[in-house]
DNA sequence: ACTTTATTAGACGATCGGTCTAATATTCAA
DNA sequence: TTGAATATTAGACCGATCGTCTAATAAAGT
């Protein structure tokens, strides 16, 4: 009989208990991004993806199920990355709340002309693509969605109280339109590879908000 | 030599002189703008056309020159439908000029839900996708823009001289602005299967600039 | 040294999209 | 009706892509 009490360790490499830290991993992540952030989801290739970072495609099913695995993961690393840049700016005090705002619209206007308007939004991409997704995909780009949405919606909040913005202004329903409206900015922008969109859009809403 | 003079007419079966009405291109069109309303561009196989009209693939390279040329074909055709649509509500004198845009958004969020949000905007979508796409799209769906511009931007002109906006509205920005949310918002109400994004930016917008 | 797992390497088959060529149908003048 | 020219159909073909699979090698523990 074995003896299940003795918590002896097996012989051999013990299993990577998370899938913690891989170089690889890495770099075909931000790879991913690079590609799908310009090409969105049908029109990029595992293939590309792995040239870029001279990987085989053993290693990346080692690393990832499926594609569909991979785009998700892909979903969750550039909302996490992008929630934290939106809080730099967005609860930053040694501005003005609608200059917070306003500072995290200037920072996105220079990274797209950083890449030469090619790249655009990951989560607007794939939604735009969303009928031709896996299902699992729309409830996680809505729920993206929403998280931005609360952390503008929190800083509208403070542009009320500070007086900014109309004491009567529903700041969950400017936030929904400030997203609504920046999602179609950014692909004006790429489109006519120009900021003009961006402004246009930013400068409209900021001073009618400010009414 | 040849008598060049006598307009006698070449033997054989004549060309088909322009390339008028055809059942078949016409079922074409039709089933390419439903799929690729749908699923853009990259998502969108020929095959799947095909199969939707029960046409052979050698149909469609008889009447299309290849993929590109097909969907060229369908941008012309949707910019075409679309701006009579347009015309229709926003050249409505029995309606003041702010009632004719509010019309339009109206009939589109009544199309969005008819197709259980599950079509976009095919410029739009072909946008989104300018990435993977032939450089060619990109002069065209711009122009498509410009041209739906154009069209609310003069019936923003008519409110303004109706009095409804300000003196000091600059329609020509406030028609960009339109249109950069409005295909945001249509984005969105695919995404959410909802026809909230499109009331809540159309809210926005109307409100706003009627001050 | 030996065992076990992690990672790499890339061949492979199935599927699909787009192109092309050959065959068939149609339309007209003679 | 016949023959010439075009319209349309039919599907073979090639290349690309996705995901799987088998092996080989590297690493990490006893």
């Amino acid at each position: 009989m074995k003896t299940e009490h003795t918590p002896k360790r097996r012989r051999g490499r013990p299993p990577k208990g998370t899938e913690g830290y891989s170089k690889t991993r890495e770099a075909l992540v931000r790879a991913g991004l690079e590609v799908l952030t310009e090409k969105g989801f049908s029109a990029s290739g595992i293939d590309e993806i792995l040239r870029r970072v001279a990987v085989p495609k053993g290693s990346f099913y080692h690393y990832f199920a499926s594609k569909e695995a991979f785009v998700v993961e892909l979903i969750d690393h550039y909302a996490a990355y992008f929630a934290l840049k939106l809080d730099r700016y967005l609860t930053d005090e040694s501005l003005s709340p609608l200059l917070r705002l306003r500072a995290f619209v200037t920072d996105a206007e220079d990274g797209m002309a950083r890449h030469q308007y090619k790249r655009g939004c990951l989560v607007g991409n794939l939604g735009q693509e969303i009928g031709a997704l896996p299902e699992i995909f729309r409830c996680r780009l809505e729920a993206v969605f929403a998280d931005w949405q609360d952390r503008v919606e929190k800083c509208l909040l403070a542009a009320k109280k500070a007086g900014e913005i109309s004491p009567w202004a529903q700041c969950n329903k400017l936030s929904a339109v400030f997203w609504i409206g920046w999602e179609g900015a950014v692909l004006r922008a790429r489109l006519e590879q120009s900021p003009k969109p961006l402004k246009a859009f930013a400068e409209f809403f900021l001073t009618e908000i400010a009414h």
